[in-house]
RNA sequence: GUCCCCAUCGUCUAGAGGCCUAGGACAGCGGCUUUUCAAGCCGCCAACGGGGGUUCGAAUCCCCCUGGGGACGCCA
């Protein structure tokens, strides 16, 4: 066990096919990718559906997209094969039971019944249902009649175990914790522990890069390293992600679905950015950084150990029963103010625009506009406006509204301190002549045409704009006035100030 | 309940005995700019959980307390 790295590391992201990609897993599979990139070696994406009786296909296709989404791309696994397939553990059975067999021949496997009495200590099923978990499942595993593939955990002596992580330096149990665990259930399927450890080790398996809540069944899995005489692995373990609370991030109370931050309108460079950044930092400065500068920069040994929190500015609790939708909304309004939505905006005004078009797309859709109605062109520009004013594609969706849509009605406080009081009115009368006579209307030339005007009427330019952007958009908010007029174009400008006019009037 | 681990601004973090009157970033606040909203620029606010040691010197090392987390299944 060596704390440098071998020439070709070998890791793996081992997610469980739950029907939704954590972004907690994101995380832990970044650092398995940043790892693996750095040093040349081999990423692999293994599914461990031991368990899984539910529909797999849908499940992993999940796991996949979002995986790709984030920008995470893997070297041996689904869709990639590779040398060491199957990458789906419910399709290794027959090497588990190879194992079974050849622990039992060396005798450091038996079979037997439950073993540690029959029953589980009080705390423990009360906590269990505590957290729903208590199920008909555990029950009926406890009258199981039949026996269960059990790991002698000691050969000989009982001995302590101690390992050395990566992050968390030298981890040790005293012998007397370490106790025999099950391999096999009595329905002969293996148990996480024991296929985690086979696949591994065939899988040539070098750095196990996961969660700090494995590292206490580290010694054991030692032992059954060791049993089996494969080499040990280095192992690092990651320190957890925590909510807003305190509380270890968790499916139900938090947006822990990434395709959560997909429907935010969120850039999966953002989001990858970001996950990198919770528990680890280059030792600099930098912050928003490219995959090439985190692959350049990442070493485990600059893991923090304390629990990062994943920090949203939750409003209100979320619903335990929401649904995919609710839980969307929930996370865009706990967005604002966050150092993800910061950065996510960051991302979002470095973005080409023909790329940031694409992926706005969608998102436009979403509201309802007739997008297949406007020419790309001016798509474009539209787009563009919003681009330094929206720090995610929602806000950007929302914010482009009046390129789409005459306003449906006048914010009343708008037409108050706009329009009515003082000579709004009279003034935007007035500019809507001046428009009319324009015969070039492109924005430079508007822009010049407005400031004349201004002159003109010895005033200033804001008592000019907002009667303006009133009539256009319905508020006092829009991107610069000139160019809401040109992309607008001149019929619909002059229609909506029409309108206004007769509105208000 | 038992065992283990962790602890710097509200948050993400830098810091591995003197470079620390603790640095950066987000958020907040104020200003400049201005055509509204943003953006940009400038500034301000803000932390070593508490108590003992060790040392000439401690955010950094040790101990205790407090707080938080994790593990303890025929879950993964």
């Amino acid at each position: 066990m060596s704390a440098s790295a071998p020439l070709k590391p070998r890791v793996r992201f081992a997610p469980s096919p739950t029907g939704y990609l954590h972004v907690g897993g994101v995380r832990t599979a970044i650092f398995n990718y940043l790892f693996a990139r750095q040093h040349g070696g081999t990423f692999i994406l293994r599914i461990d559906d031991t368990d899984t009786k539910r529909n797999l296909e849908e499940a992993v296709k999940v796991i996949i997209d979002g995986m790709k989404w984030v920008g995470l791309d893997w070297d041996e696994g689904p869709e990639k094969g590779g040398n060491f397939g199957p990458y789906y553990q419910s399709q290794r059975f027959d090497r588990y039971k190879a194992a079974a067999e050849k622990l039992e021949k060396s005798g450091r496997a038996y079979w037997a019944k439950k073993q540690i009495g029959d029953k589980l200590p009080d705390w423990k099923i009360e906590k269990m249902k505590k957290a729903g978990k208590w199920d008909e499942d555990l029950a009926k595993a406890s009258q199981d009649p039949n026996p269960a593939l059990y790991f002698k955990i000691h050969e000989g002596e009982p001995q302590d175990v101690t390992l050395e992580d990566a992050v968390w330096g030298r981890y040790s149990r005293p012998a007397d914790v370490l106790n025999d665990y099950v391999l096999l259930r009595g329905d002969g399927t293996p148990t996480y522990n024991f296929a985690t450890v086979v696949d591994d080790i065939e899988m040539g398996i070098t750095h196990i890069i996961r969660g700090e809540d494995h590292l206490a069944n580290t010694p054991k899995q030692i032992n059954l390293y060791k049993a089996l005489g494969a080499p040990l692995p280095q192992f690092a373990h990651l320190p957890m992600i925590h909510n807003d609370k305190g509380e270890k991030i968790s499916k139900r109370r938090d947006p822990v679905a990434v395709t959560l931050y997909q429907a935010c309108g969120l850039q999966p460079e953002a989001l990858f950015n970001f996950l990198a950044l919770l528990g680890w930092s280059p030792g600099d400065d930098r912050e928003i950084m490219t995959k090439d500068e985190m692959i350049a920069a990442f070493t485990l040994e600059r893991i923090k150990l304390a629990p990062a929190q994943f920090t949203l500015a939750r409003k209100r609790d979320l619903k335990p029963e929401a649904d995919e939708k609710e839980r969307a909304d929930w996370l865009a309004e706990s967005l604002p103010t966050t150092k993800l939505e910061w950065m996510n905006g960051e991302y979002m005004k470095k973005l080409p625009l023909p790329e940031l078009v694409e992926r706005a797309r969608p998102f436009l859709a979403a509201q309802g506009y007739a997008l297949d109605a406007m020419p790309a062109e001016k798509l474009a520009q539209v787009v563009k406006l919003e681009q330094e004013r929206s720090r995610t594609l929602r806000q950007l969706a929302e914010n482009v509204k009046l390129f789409f849509a005459a306003p449906a009605s006048y914010d009343p406080k708008a037409v108050e301190k706009v329009l009515k009081k003082g000579d709004g009115l009279a003034m935007l009368k007035d500019v809507r002549a001046m428009l009319d006579a324009q015969s070039d209307w492109a924005p430079h030339v508007l822009e010049e045409a407005l400031k004349k005007f201004v002159e003109a009427k010895s005033t200033k330019f804001g008592n000019v704009a907002q009667p303006i952007r009133v009539a256009l958009s319905g508020a006092t908010v829009s991107p610069p006035i000139h160019d809401t007029l040109a992309v607008l174009g001149k019929a619909e400008a002059l229609a909506r100030i029409d309108r206004a006019l007769a509105a208000v009037a």
